[in-house]
DNA sequence: GTCTATAACGTGATAGAC
DNA sequence: GTCTATCACGTTATAGAC
């Protein structure tokens, strides 16, 4: 492993691109051997199989998909507010960086599930965070309504990674471009904020 | 065309059922025929081909898809407020009945988004719905913050839809089962609409 | 390390008997 | 209409020359 554009690399980043768009299943050895402008044979050398590349692939991605809630929901120097503020933030740019992530996540996870999630503690990870122990803390306090942590997760995360899968569909339903997408994105970093806390406490 | 369990109709269903929980590429023909209990060579008798049944499939998962949200978004009768509670109640026992529809549609979509979405007028439908209408009409009074309507639209349907999407890492996270999971979609039929009327009007 | 050629295999589809 | 047997093809993976 020297220059990151050695051939292996090279390999691993066209692997990327083509699993990314189209998920396992629809990937050809030889869309990865073009798009990396290799030797078809060359895939093999220097990963034995499709599945070996894939799987190196797949569990980088969960990795960073992970890791980036991770850091935030178990900051001790935050409270819920800048946690909701620095999620909605850095994720959304993470996400910005690679939008097709997290349809390609979500459908590998589908196919794969015990088989995927098993190599990452994504339980101790998340269930664990000083994110769900401090909104038990708020919830006890009265300032926030709906007492279940797990209604919290999957509207911030809703908010935040909802119009990534739906971008196709939304494309076509407003002839949306990329670039204005994009823009709609930046605009949710700080709309996302608002909008939890005022869902928080209701009556 | 007979009865419900006719051979034609038996494919069909198992043709949904593997579709839906493994998408197209990752299907084969032999798995259909198996869910079906029927001879291989049947699928291609009735259906001709693979892609020509996935065709049948997939085009009525998302005529039902897109009809859900249409016929509650041009609704005369209701106002805003009505249609919010409409499209969490329809859209999630819609979506109980048929979990898997969501991921399977999104996923499909990516893979083809050009081809499927020219055979359903899913600009029409939504753009010039009477709900985009009352969306204009209630910024103009002041009653809605946020000027743009898709943001609106993304996040309604993302506070309905990503739970079902996200569900097997949602279930890894805190272990969830099944009948849990259920329960709380339907809690979140009354709490979306609370949630969302909150979001409507910030500072 | 990189190439060409080809083997090995899986899958979609059909022929033809019943 | 339904079955068995098999073809035809595309794809993954490898052998072997360079």
């Amino acid at each position: 492993m020297q220059s990151d554009s050695s051939t292996e690399e090279r390999i691993k980043e066209a692997a990327r691109v083509v699993f990314y768009k189209k998920g396992f299943a629809a990937t050809r050895t030889r869309d990865i051997a073009e798009e990396a402008n290799i030797n078809l044979a060359l895939l093999n050398y220097y990963f034995r199989s499709k599945q070996k590349l894939f799987d190196i692939i797949i569990v980088e991605a969960l990795t960073r998909f992970v890791k980036t809630i991770k850091v935030v929901l178990n900051d001790k120097e935050t409270n819920l507010e800048q946690k909701i503020e620095a999620l909605a933030r850095n994720y959304i740019d993470f996400i910005l960086e690679e939008p097709e992530i997290p349809t390609f996540i979500l459908t590998e996870v589908r196919n794969n599930p015990e088989e995927l999630l098993k190599k990452l503690p994504v339980r101790e990870i998340i269930a664990n965070s000083i994110f769900f122990e401090q909104h038990r803390e708020a919830v006890e306090l009265g300032k926030i309504t709906e007492p279940n942590p797990l209604h919290f997760l999957m509207n911030l995360l809703g908010l935040i990674i909802f119009p990534f899968i739906a971008k196709p569909m939304l494309m076509a339903i407003n002839d949306l471009k990329t670039p204005e997408f994009n823009l709609l994105m930046q605009e949710r970093k700080k709309l996302i904020p608002i909008w939890v806390k005022a869902m928080i406490k209701t009556e």
